[in-house]
DNA sequence: TTAGGGTTAG
């Protein structure tokens, strides 16, 4: 109980209060520092025990799991094979809800063709989390396969494939299984109305978003949270109806969050409006002191505006408060090994054959007319460092990796921390036409699918 | 044990 009110210092005290503590006392607190966020303490207390039951593996598994750390979490799903440690349906919703994080496909599949030969009882929750690994590694037609051959389907299996089909540019599709789900009776709750939002906004759709904005608190009494009034405000914003999406913020009853004033902020940089960019960055560092968002977005809006003075302005404000990128970062899977690039990354063991790699697809895209989009962003440097600095983003360097490692005709699958950029989208565009060669990027945001010169994105962004 | 959340120069 302590565990769940995030108080690891009443569970530790009432852990030391236990004398000889048993396997299950210790794996309840395995748990509890888990929930607390400790899940190294978890670990520890994990690798000390004389003797580990399944279910003091399964609750170290769900530790892992639940922080993010997908990667520690698929390592002891391993290591409990070699263990010989008896796997459950259970065990098998945290592998899954790993690979899910990580995008990571192959070893997804692999979890699905395991659970089926040991046949592992096929619970809703554990078809969710099925769903759900499908879907967010970009798989979205065998999500819906196995979603339809579900005997029982809850809240949760409903939303996750909405919010899948909102993810993979399907807002349309989205919205008809919304319907569905109301028709086979299944009551949608808050996180649901965040899905449809999303489906919403990804095509476009202002009324019918605006609709069923309306009908959550009107048909089901759901009183809107700050994230259905930040998808509102996006959903208006992309839509290029700036005053509106001012106009939700200020009529919003509680106080607008980060994400309201960040995705009007978003929508400023898309229709080029440097008045109210200005006033939405300046809530955005009220709320947000070192969100650098808030001050990149500023300066691209500058930027496009040939507005240099005002660049060089907010750049030094950046550097003044010590405001820090995240590193972007890509992952791709081969023969079920993940791995990791980060912008430049120079320090995979294959690099050099990358780097031979990457020459080769500037010369087959510059013969195919390529032209790096270097413009708007980096405004002092050289334009041939500039197309250097954007050859080494981290998904180019990843997409290089896979063209060189997974055999021809094999998808290559991208994840990234980041939303893609926009020259990193036309280079992928033409990789996929010049290599003939299909490449699903997941970014932060959603699922790019490029083919044949094409991104199922159409655009959005 | 399962569903989401606004953005982004290196």
């Amino acid at each position: 109980m302590y565990a769940e009110l995030g108080c690891l210092g009443y569970c530790q005290k009432v852990f030391d209060g236990i004398h000889e503590p048993d396997v299950v006392c210790q794996t309840a607190m395995i748990s509890a520092c888990a929930k607390c966020g400790d899940v190294d303490l978890a670990r520890k207390m994990f690798d000390e025990m004389p003797e580990r039951d399944p279910i003091a593996w399964n609750a170290m598994l769900a530790g892992y799991a639940q922080c993010g750390k997908s990667r520690e979490a698929l390592h002891l799903f391993h290591l409990m094979q070699i263990h010989d440690v008896k796997l459950n349906e259970v065990s098998m919703v945290s592998v899954l809800s790993a690979c899910t994080h990580l995008g990571a496909l192959d070893q997804g599949r692999w979890a699905h063709v395991y659970i089926e030969r040991n046949r592992l009882k096929m619970t809703v929750t554990l078809g969710t989390a099925l769903v759900d690994m499908y879907s967010k590694c970009g798989n979205m037609n065998k999500a819906m396969d196995f979603f339809w051959g579900m005997k029982e389907r809850n809240v949760y299996t409903w939303t996750s494939v909405i919010g899948g089909l909102a993810m993979n540019g399907a807002g349309e599709k989205s919205l008809e299984l919304f319907s569905l789900m109301k028709q086979a009776g299944v009551r949608p709750n808050e996180v649901t109305f965040v899905s449809v939002l999303r489906g919403c906004c990804v095509v476009g759709l202002v009324e019918e978003g605006r609709e069923h904005f309306d009908s959550m608190r009107r048909e089901y009494g759901i009183e809107p949270w700050l994230e259905h009034y930040g998808c509102l405000v996006d959903l208006y914003g992309r839509a290029g109806r700036l005053d509106e999406a001012l106009d939700v913020i200020n009529k919003m009853p509680m106080k607008p969050h980060a994400g309201a004033w960040g995705a009007l902020l978003n929508a400023c940089r898309m229709y080029k409006n440097t008045e109210m960019g200005e006033l939405a960055s300046r809530k955005l560092v009220e709320l947000e002191t070192k969100n650098h968002g808030a001050y990149v977005l500023l300066s691209n809006i500058y930027a496009e505006s040939k507005n240099w003075d005002r660049v060089i302005n907010v750049r030094q404000i950046m550097k003044a408060k010590g405001v820090k990128k995240l590193p972007g970062c890509s992952v791709i899977e081969v023969d079920r090994e993940v791995h990791e690039f980060f912008a430049g990354d120079e320090t995979h063991p294959r690099y050099n054959e990358i780097e031979v790699m990457l020459g080769e697809i500037s010369r087959r895209l510059k013969l195919a007319g390529y032209v790096a989009n270097t413009n708007p962003v980096m405004y002092d440097i050289e334009e041939e460092e500039k197309e250097d600095t954007l050859c080494k983003h981290s998904e180019k360097v990843a997409i290089a990796f896979g063209l060189i490692s997974l055999k021809e005709g094999v998808p290559i699958r991208i994840v990234k921390n980041l939303r893609v950029c926009w020259d990193c989208h036309d280079v992928t565009k033409m990789i996929s036409k010049v290599f003939n060669r299909e490449i699903i990027v997941r970014d932060r945001n959603r699922f790019h699918h490029f083919k044949e010169g094409k991104c199922s994105c159409k655009g959005y962004w």
